[in-house]
DNA sequence: TTTT
DNA sequence: TTTT
């Protein structure tokens, strides 16, 4: 009917949050960092710029997906925008965020202390009951940024 | 550096609105509708649920294209997301748009009242000192909607 | 699993022709040229350099969509690229196409004989067995662009 | 003027080449997979159905990211479409491509010997003399999937 | 011509 | 704050 497609990549901001719905559907939700390099325009130095963007996934995978991502993990994503609206204290609010249709992992997130990095998922840590709130918070460690750009070209 | 990459299309929901940074940089702000068609779950019905998407484009073609939309008009655009956040009587208010980097006519918008429907963009109304918010409110004339589904195969 | 997404927009190149497969899945291919807006580094001029993009669509949508689509007619399209390869003449042959998904009318196509342009799509000619390849061949119509550039702008 | 946007994720089929235009631009090419998980319709079993993309990379970073890719690297990839035509033997041929815009590495290639795994790109191997194909052919070593589906779900 |  |  109408065409709707985001496609975006980067990190969690936050561990994801597995629940159920009333009507038994899981929904996953996490937080994605989308760094924009722009020029500071002051300091005319190269900064990151973060775009956070909330993700909303449902169904089957979004349980299993949940036990492979965590604070920190690197993914791309497509899906789509939607926006919901609701007043609280009087106020109109309203939220644009992504439906997750496909995700795919870049790295594991921050849980291992080895500070290697990989691209194979974690292995699921903790059985089916144990919240993805749950885990234990690692020290974040920044992963190596993936992407080359002109300025790293020494010539 | 990052992916970040959004398509949509929809309708316009308000006259753009053409401004001016201090430095000189052209800025048009407008509203999308895109419509997401899922069947109420209460009636069986089939319902359009409209997605409210504030997109703003930048420069040169930022004035251009203004004068070409109007509330109603239909467009496919192509952009990206970008977040941004201030605060408001010491709350913490944030907001997800588009930023547009391409923009397609589909449609005039509302402005004829020929009830005719073209896909060449309406005559530039207006000299460029006309601001988009003093065009007359013409009544809306709704297009018939231009995409098949399944249902409307009669056998 | 991986992530494959297209978004275009162009004008059918041909009227487009449905076909069943053994199966009983309906079949539709038309073909699309995605304009791309180079200056010619020869003369300096801006020129549109067509990229020719094969597109099929499957099901009972690609039915009804059959009967609203002509040679002309302009499209945006979501979908995913598709791979297939086979032998001709002992000779390796591949192409690469796009299996649509979405689709939205952006004008009829070129068989009114009004001149005019609209976002409405054509009334369905003909009934059900009416076969697209069976329409009268109509000189094809140019559409005017619906974009506007920054060298539109008077100053 | 035209929408045209290609977002893809897969594996590197085969080395890049890098080379340089008459006019000193660099050019780099390389092959993706993008595979599609699809039921075998004869066994049942879900099995990966490789679309094999070709990309082209142009500019100063061609050159910085064809040396952090080779053979198996997994890449998420925005771009967009081009076509082109040409003659040999008589005969018309075509192609269409992506020309890349931007690229993330999700992993490095098959270059290492430890059998580990890095969502680092792989340090630089060489100097800029060091052509892409002279590399040493490592044996591939498969990085285990990074992505989840309902039928990994254990209940 | 193909990757995982 | 909302379009079709």
């Amino acid at each position: 009917m109408s065409i709707n497609r985001v496609n975006i990549s980067g990190n969690l901001t936050r561990d994801p949050e597995l629940r159920m719905t009333s009507g038994g559907t899981q929904v996953l939700s996490f937080g994605v960092a989308v760094n924009d390099r722009r020029r500071n325009p002051q300091s005319g130095e190269w900064e990151d710029y973060p775009n956070f963007v909330d993700c909303t996934m449902f169904g089957a995978r979004a349980e299993a997906v949940s036990r492979y991502l965590s604070k920190g993990s690197k993914v791309a994503i497509e899906g789509k925008l939607r926006y919901s609206s609701w007043e609280r204290d009087g106020q109109r609010r309203s939220k644009l965020e992504v439906i997750v249709d496909e995700i795919e992992f870049m790295s594991r997130g921050s849980q291992q202390g080895d500070g290697g990095y990989s691209n194979a998922p974690q292995a699921p840590r903790g059985g089916y009951a144990q919240q993805p709130q749950a885990r234990p918070q690692a020290p974040v460690q920044a992963p190596p940024t993936a992407d080359i750009y002109d300025e790293d070209i020494p010539f």
